[in-house]
DNA sequence: TTTTTGTTGTCAGCTAGATGACATTCAACA
DNA sequence: TGTTGAATGTCATCTAGCTGACAACAAAAA
């Protein structure tokens, strides 16, 4: 998967926060809501206050691959808006999401009006384009294992909780979910983390989220 | 490869285009200069003024994987200066390239002066974002032909001259160059190329270069 | 509680494609 | 013109990982 945990990226300043409130109407929708879809027009973007949502692309046959993951103080729905074209990835919501929706014609007066945002969300494309350009290498570079470890090091960066244990990851993903991260099959993702188990670099959690034990011994892996 | 011959994607206007050029010095190197390296200090942006140009990066143990061309018409290292981080990919010429020299401190100035290019930097960041994830789709979801056949349609379209034959791709790639851009080996290149050839969806041109003659062909393959 | 549905664990069989190797052809250059 | 280095064509070998399948669980619903 692309650009995803990615550091905060570039996160937006108080102001600028407040400014992307007075867009538009807050709207909350419930996990597995579809946000957006391919095809459509791209006339609106959402700003994430709280939640996480994916970005996805489907091929005919159903094959469905994700390249991103965002969350809270992450915008989704940019690219197509800024560049003025119709959606071509889906985007799903997979933790209950609060989002400020945001009319494309109210986000450009909005950059019309204060320059430095518009300055601000190119600096954001610029870091989530290097990211997806990354993972392009990652994917094409490094097999199953070393895909996995680092989508479980980046996961513990942005979604961990430190304990004198470990980092334990507080979203829980299915094997099929994270297969569509790193563009493999479930069975192999099943394979490589029981891997990772018996090597004591992660541990299941009681409610089945990863606990991360060895950072070190992940980073081997790539 | 990423956003490869990608569209022209959003052209600078005229005008634009006369304020980039005051910006800095024009640069000129020979193919194979190397314009930047990772670990750099992302200090300066250059805007093609004539030229291929190609953004790749190398693992540890010589890997080498391109995520990007660029033409006349782009910027490049866009990304880093804008975040402000060190450069993490290399650039490469690849054939002989004139560019404008922009340092970092004067395109932010040029941004605060003309925020109409500031916006217009963000659109040109949003399409290649969304063209760089199409890429990680494709290599995620496509196997090597039809990889292929989508690099030798993006090319055809971005660098090919139409004749009542078919369309000629005018700059010539070698099969290693061509396997660092679709995540592949260069004999894998090699033989699904001889495969195109059989069933006369490409030939050879005299020199050497690729003739799409069935377009159509090509895009059964994805 | 039982039923249902989604998630894991596991496996046998198969294949795309990596690797390394080598011969051949081509292009550049002296 | 011959010489040299790079780019191609081709092959045998090996393996990561896909596919499909099924059993074992777990969680949620009835």
């Amino acid at each position: 998967m692309q650009d995803f945990p990615g550091r905060p990226v570039l996160d937006l300043t108080e102001q600028e926060i407040c400014l992307v409130r007075t867009g538009g109407p807050v709207v909350s929708y419930p996990v597995g809501h579809q946000v957006f879809a391919a095809g459509e027009v791209a006339d609106r973007v959402y700003f994430i206050l709280e939640g996480l949502v994916k970005i996805f692309k489907l091929t005919e046959c159903g094959n469905h691959c994700t390249v991103a993951l965002r969350y809270t103080g992450d915008f989704i729905g940019l690219a197509e808006v800024l560049y003025g074209g119709q959606r071509t990835f889906y985007s799903q919501v997979m933790q209950e999401a609060k989002m400020v929706m945001i009319q494309k014609s109210v986000l450009e007066s909005l950059f019309l009006q204060h320059p430095s945002l518009a300055v601000k969300v190119a600096q954001i494309m610029g870091a989530r384009l290097r990211e997806a350009q990354s993972c392009f290498f990652e994917l094409a570079s490094y097999q199953v294992p070393g895909r996995l470890a680092l989508l479980l090091l980046k996961m513990a960066e942005r979604l961990g909780e430190k304990s004198e244990e470990g980092v334990k990851i507080k979203v829980k993903f299915t094997h099929e979910e994270m297969a569509y991260m790193i563009g493999t099959s479930r069975p192999t993702v099943t394979a490589a983390l029981k891997m990772f188990e018996k090597e004591k670099s992660i541990k299941k959690g009681k409610s089945g989220e990863i606990v991360v034990l060895r950072l070190d011994k992940l980073h081997d892996w790539v």
